[in-house]
RNA sequence: GCGCCCUUAGCUCAGUUGGAUAGAGCAUCGGUUUUCUAAACCGAGGGUCGUAGGUUCGAAUCCUUCAGGGCGCGCCA
């Protein structure tokens, strides 16, 4: 029930109805026509701009036509008063009993309040971190900003399964499984740890080495070659709990994990590409060398290609190395081509900035794949940076150079951390002092609006009535002051800002809308120190009903915007 | 060399398909508490929206130029 789209259509209905009308303004392009909020310093609740846009289409003067149309839509009982502005906007007063219908729906609404019902299948691939070690900060952002787009598509009724790709192949797994092995030397045969092999030098590794001997104490150590196989798998294992427990501290639960080795295992290579290669998609080929610099290594070998320029990449790229195996893209390509068979209707990636330069290919692939039938969209998170008092933050324990979520959960809880990632525009740098987020005051965005929700709680909890009681509200009650006015002139707003967040990937909206929304109240809540008119509560009982009828309907906002955030709500503070 | 992202107040950043006088927070300065929770609120100052052009009724937003910063790139995953 957003009501911006319910009223501009009425509006388009009845313009669009009117014979007189018609025969004035014959080219009628409603494509651009929106119905917004008007700015802060006009007192409407809507603001429409379909005078200056048929104005342009039909060379009428929008003014002149804004008349026309204010005297058409003045006669809906959802208006109560509209203005003429600017170059011809119409400013649009909802009448009296309008709103209390949409207070009311609201209210019948309740938790799904904001939903813009939608069914469709999607799967989201978030986080894919290596399994060679636990979670840094930089897989941090990408993993809330995963779930909570997550959230937002489940709250509008989409059905979504969560995916983590499991890179368990390749040449990082092997140098993984060799830090393992000379981990288990080093404890068992005094073997001190080669420092200039490039073997993964954190003290993570340590664990893993000492969880394998206690499961297999006498593991034979001679030969890596022998039990290379079985080592890694095992190390792997270990490795994948960590990363898990990383995410449950975090409030993530995936609900799929894909391993690299099916694709090897089921050959599933092999049968992607003789789809592609019936298209000519996947040919036999050279590659053209790089531009650039780096031109005396290359060497001219055929091998198989896949046409991703066809689709706008800049380069085709390589199923295979020189030595005749697959790349890294190859198995992508198979992994990706089995998504689509699983018959999403959207594939959502989302990746670290690092993998920028890798959209264009995969995007390509997914195409080629599925016939231009389904889209991949992919999301990419940029750098966080962490501070800690303005310093920047250098805790290297495990991980060498980077920070471990495990490090950083020591110093702020899930909610914080989960509030904070979402504080910024997936695709600006992130800094975060954490330090900030400890404290309990304005400087930390995830206490304010929590506190937001505690002080209308303790209103209730003051009268003794409950958050939901079906408090009676006639005409004669709805009588809003300022502050009244601009609450729910922002309580209307959430399911637009519900919308634009899913349409476009953009989580944080939700963040800084709740901030906006405790803001306004936050405001409100301390007038009652200078005028005892606007208390809340006058001797013991409910000065407005209005009041306390919004104090509903922001609290169902606040429910429902934390929980898609996966941030708690206390009651009580 | 190429691709992507960023550039908005002293700092950190918002700003849906082009809309009205460009907004927050922090910092700075000044004010508010016998209270429904001051864990809060109110006020003030602070801007050539990186540069130069273009498109039009209208540009932070779209196109082009240049500059600065970040990330990535060739058969690593």
């Amino acid at each position: 029930m957003n009501v911006f789209i319910i009223y501009l259509e009425k509006i388009k209905q009845i313009v669009l109805n009117d014979k007189s009308f018609n025969k004035i303004v014959k080219n009628k392009n409603l494509s651009n026509i929106i119905l917004e909020k008007p700015p802060e310093n006009f007192d409407y609740d809507l603001s429409c701009n379909i005078a200056l846009i048929l104005g342009k289409q039909n060379n009428l003067s929008p003014r002149d036509l804004a008349e026309k149309i204010k005297k058409l839509i003045i006669q809906n009982d959802n208006f109560s008063q509209i203005d003429i502005a600017g170059p011809g906007f119409l400013n649009i007063k909802i009448s009296k009993k309008a709103w209390i219908k949409n207070i009311q729906n609201i209210l019948k609404n309740k938790n799904k309040y904001g939903s813009n019902v939608s069914r469709r299948k999607y799967n989201i691939e978030f986080v894919s971190a290596n399994p060679t070690g636990p979670l840094h900060v930089g897989h941090c952002r990408g993993a809330v900003f995963g779930d909570v787009i997550s959230n937002l598509l489940i709250f509008n009724g989409n059905k979504v399964t969560k995916e983590f790709y499991v890179n368990d192949y390749g040449n990082q797994i092997n140098i993984f499984t060799e830090s393992v092995f000379h981990r288990l030397k080093e404890i068992k045969l005094k073997v001190p740890f080669p420092s200039n092999k490039g073997l993964y030098p954190g003290s993570y590794i340590i664990d893993i080495a000492n969880k394998i001997i206690k499961i297999n104490p006498d593991i034979k150590l001679d030969n890596l070659k022998k039990i290379e196989k079985k080592l890694s798998k095992e190390a792997i294992k270990h490795s994948m709990n960590l990363i898990k427990l990383d995410l449950k501290h975090l409030g993530i639960k995936h609900d799929n994990f894909f391993y690299e080795t099916e694709i090897v295992k089921k050959n599933l290579i092999k049968k992607c590409l003789m789809i592609l290669k019936k298209d000519k998609l996947v040919i036999e080929g050279y590659l053209q060398p790089p531009k650039g610099e780096n031109q005396k290594n290359w060497k001219s070998i055929k091998k198989l290609i896949f046409k991703s320029t066809s689709f706008g990449d800049d380069n085709d790229r390589s199923l295979q190395k020189d030595d005749g195996s697959w790349t890294y893209f190859a198995n992508d390509l198979a992994y990706h081509s089995h998504k689509v068979k699983r018959n999403y209707d959207n594939l959502i990636n989302i990746l670290g900035a690092d993998h920028t330069g890798y959209i264009k290919r995969i995007t390509a692939a997914v195409k080629a794949i599925s016939k231009n039938k389904i889209k991949l969209t992919c999301k990419v998170c940029q750098l966080v940076k962490l501070y800690k008092n303005g310093q920047p933050f250098k805790m290297s324990k495990r991980l060498g150079d980077f920070i471990s979520v495990n490090d950083l959960l020591k110093e702020v809880d899930k909610d914080s951390i989960r509030f904070m990632m979402l504080n910024r525009g997936n695709e600006s740098e992130l800094e975060f002092d954490f330090s900030k987020v400890l404290e309990k005051n304005k400087d930390n965005p995830v206490f304010y609006v929590q506190y937001c929700y505690a002080r209308i709680n303790s209103l209730f909890k003051t009268l003794k009535i409950n958050l939901y009681k079906d408090i009676s509200f006639n005409i004669e009650d709805f009588k809003p002051n300022d502050f009244e006015n601009k609450l729910i002139r922002k309580i209307i707003e959430w399911p637009k800002v519900i919308d634009i967040a899913s349409t476009k990937l953009e989580p944080h909206r939700i963040t800084f809308y709740l901030y906006d929304l405790s803001t306004i109240f936050h405001s409100y809540w301390s007038q009652g120190n200078k005028n005892e008119e606007l208390k809340f509560i006058i001797d013991g009982k409910m000065n407005s009903k209005m009041s306390f009828k919004i104090f509903q309907l922001i609290s169902i906002i606040l429910q429902n915007g934390m929980s898609i955030l996966g941030v708690s709500l206390p009651k009580k503070m």
